[in-house]
DNA sequence: TATGAATGAGCCTTCATTCAT
DNA sequence: CATGAATGAAGGCTCATTCAT
C-alpha cells in the first residue's frame, strides 16, 4: 500500500498544504482580505473539502498562526546550536535582515496577523498571535539572562520591539533598506552591552 | 441666526462628525471590518446621507487617515514651542506614553491603518499612510541635527520604530505596561545621547 | 424691468434649458442610465430645482419627447414649403441621411426613446413616444395621398419602417455608411413609384 | 440513476435555465430594467446562486445575447432545408410575421437589445449584439448572391433593415397588423426581384 | 472522505425624491 | 422660487458556511 493511498496520509497531506497556503496567503493578503477560495486555490484543495479539515475560517487563521509558530520554533532551535547566546542573537537579527524584502512587502507575518486579529471582537486569535511573540520574547529573555546582563527582560522587550518596528516601518515606506539600517545598529547594541558596565 | 443655523455650517458639521468617527472607529475596528453603516451611526448620519460627503468608503479612510495627519501635526505645533530639541522629543515619548492604554487596545492608528492598508491591492490609501509615518520620521531627524547628532536620520529611524514596536506588542500583548517601560528606556537613551561621542 | 428679472421669464428659460438637456442627454444615455443630476448638470440647474419645474423623472421623459416631437413638426413645417409632395419626401430622407453620424452613434432619437419606454410597465410614456411616430407615418401617408398613389399608408409605413430600420442597424452596426446606402434606395425607390403604372 | 439526479446534469440544467430565463425576461424588460432577482425568481434560482454561473449580470446578458443567436442559428438551418434561397427568405418572413403579437409587444428581441445596449458605456455587449445582427445580415446575402441578384448585400440591407423597422413601428403603435402588412409588401418585393433586370 | 453546488446574510453604492431654509 | 442637503429603498455582488451525493 502506496503513501498515496492510505486515507489518512493522504488527508495528512492536504491538511499541511492548507495549513501552509494559509499561512503564506494570510501573511500575503491579511485575513480579512483573504476568501477560503484564495487558500483552497494555493492549497489545490477543493473549496468544499477544506471544511472538512477546518471547521471555520477562523481554524484555518489559527492553523496559520501556529504554523508561524513553528516556524519560530524551528528558528530558535537552530539558533540553539550556537553555544554563546549573544551569538544565537546576532544570528537571529541577520536572520531578519535576510528577510528584507519580504518585510518591506509584507511585515512581519505574525506581527501583521497580531495587529489584523487585535481589531477583531472575537478575542481568542489575537491572544494567540500575542503568545507568538511572547513566545520570542521569553527566548530572547533567557539569552539575555544567559549573558548575566540586568533586566534580561526589558532588554528582550528592546529587541523584539525593535524588530517589530523596522518590519513595519519598512512594510509602510516599502523600503527594505530599512531593515537593514535598523539591523546594523542593533547588532552594535549588541555588542555594546556588557555585563559588568552596567551601573543599574 | 446661529452658526449652527447655517446649512454650511450644518453641512461642514457633518463633514467633521464623519471624519471624526471614521477616524475613530477605522482606528478602533480596522478598515475591512468596519462598515459604512458603522461609521454613519457613530457619527449619526443616515447611512445614504454619508455619500453626500464622501463618494467611496475608500475617500472615507482617506479622510481619517488625513486626520490622523493632523493630529500629529498638531502635536509636532505643541512640542515646537518647546526651545530644547531634546526636551521635544522627549514630550513627544511622554505623550506616547500617555496614550498607553489605547495603545494597549487598538495599536498605534496610523501604524496599524499602515499595516492594513499595505495588504491592499489599491496602492494609494498605503502610500497616504506611509506619508503619515514619514513626516514622523522627518520631523524627528530634525530634531537630532538640531542637536548636532552624527547620523540624525537614523536617530529617527530608532525613535519612531521603536515606537511602532513598543505599541505593536503592547497591543498584540494587550499590556500597556510595555509602553511605559519603553518609554521609560527611550528617555533614558535620550540623554545617553552626547554630541561628541554617540553610544547607543 | 429686465427679462432676466422677470421670475416667469427666468423659470421659463430654466424650463427650456431642462427640456432641451433632457432631449439631448436621454437620448445619448438612455431614460435608465441617465440620472436626474445628469440633466440638471447638462442644463446648468442645481438638483434641487429641477424638481419645481418636474415632479418627476417620468415627466423629463414627457419633456423630451415633446422636444423631439417640436423638432418633427419643425421639420415638416419646413418640408412644406416644397411645393411637390415627393420633394418634400425625397428631402426628408436627406434630412435622415445627413444625420447619419449621430444615428450611427446613438440611433434615431424618437425610435430608440420608444424601444426603451415600450420596455417600462408604465404604460403611458410608451403611448406617447408612438405617438410622435405615428404623426410621421401621418404626414408621410398625407404626402403619398397627395401625389395619389395607391395605398398611401402602406407607402407611407414602409418608407418609416425602412427609416427607423436603417437608423438600428447604422447603430447596431456603428456604421453611418448604412444610412446612406439604405437612403440612396429610398430615393430611388420614391422617384420610381408612378400614380398611374400601379395595378393593385 | 436518472440524468436529473447527475449534480453535473443539475448545474448544466439550472444554467440552461438561468440563460433561457435571462433571454426571456431580459428580452420582456429591458436590461436595465430588469434585476438579477428577476432572473433568478424566473429560472427559479435562489438569487444568490446565480452568482455560482455568472459571474456579473453583464455575463448573463452575453448568454442570453449567445441564447437570441443560437435561436437563430437554429431558424437559418430549418430555412437551409429548402432548396430555393427565394423560399428560404419568403419562409423567413413568414416566420418574422408569425411572430407579429411578441412583436407588438416587446420589439424583435435583438433588435430591441442592442438598441438597449448601444446606450452603454461598456461597447463590449453592443458589439455582440450587432453581430447577432450581422449574423444574419451576411446570411440574407448569400441567398440574395445565389439567386443572381445584382448588389446582393444592399438587399440584404434593405430585408434586414425593413424587418427591424416593422417590428419597432409594431412595438412602438403596439400593432401586430403591421407586421403583416409590412411583410406581405415584402413578399411581394421578393417576388419581383428579377435577376436581370432589378426594380425595388 | 470528497466535491460541486447551494444558500442567505450583508456590504457598498446609486438615485429618485423630499425637505429646510 | 432656489438650493444644498437628506433620506431610504433597492441593486449588484461577495463570501463563509452548508448540503447532497
Amino acid at each position: 500500500m502506496t503513501d498515496s493511498a492510505k486515507p489518512g496520509a493522504r488527508a495528512a497531506g492536504k491538511r499541511r498544504r492548507l495549513t501552509a497556503a494559509a499561512a503564506q496567503v494570510l501573511y500575503e493578503q491579511g485575513v480579512e482580505r483573504t476568501t477560503l477560495a484564495d487558500i483552497a486555490r494555493a492549497a489545490d484543495v477543493p473549496v468544499g473539502n477544506v471544511y472538512y479539515y477546518f471547521k471555520t475560517k477562523d481554524e484555518l487563521v489559527r492553523a496559520a498562526l501556529s504554523e508561524h509558530s513553528t516556524h519560530l520554533d524551528e528558528l530558535i532551535a537552530s539558533l540553539e546550536q550556537l553555544p554563546d547566546p549573544r551569538d544565537r542573537l546576532k544570528v537571529l537579527i541577520e536572520a531578519w535582515v535576510s528577510r528584507r524584502d519580504a518585510a518591506a512587502r509584507y511585515g512581519c507575518p505574525t506581527g501583521t496577523l497580531a495587529v489584523e486579529l487585535d481589531k477583531r471582537a472575537d478575542g481568542t486569535l489575537d491572544v494567540e498571535a500575542g503568545a507568538v511573540i511572547r513566545r520570542l520574547l521569553d527566548w530572547a529573555g533567557h539569552q539575555f539572562r544567559a549573558l548575566a546582563l540586568p533586566d534580561p527582560d526589558d532588554l528582550a522587550l528592546t529587541l523584539v520591539s525593535a524588530y517589530q518596528g523596522m518590519s513595519l516601518l519598512a512594510n509602510a515606506l516599502r523600503d527594505p533598506d530599512i531593515m537593514t539600517r535598523e539591523g546594523t545598529r542593533l547588532l552594535r547594541w549588541l555588542d555594546s552591552l556588557k555585563a559588568p558596565d552596567r551601573s543599574l
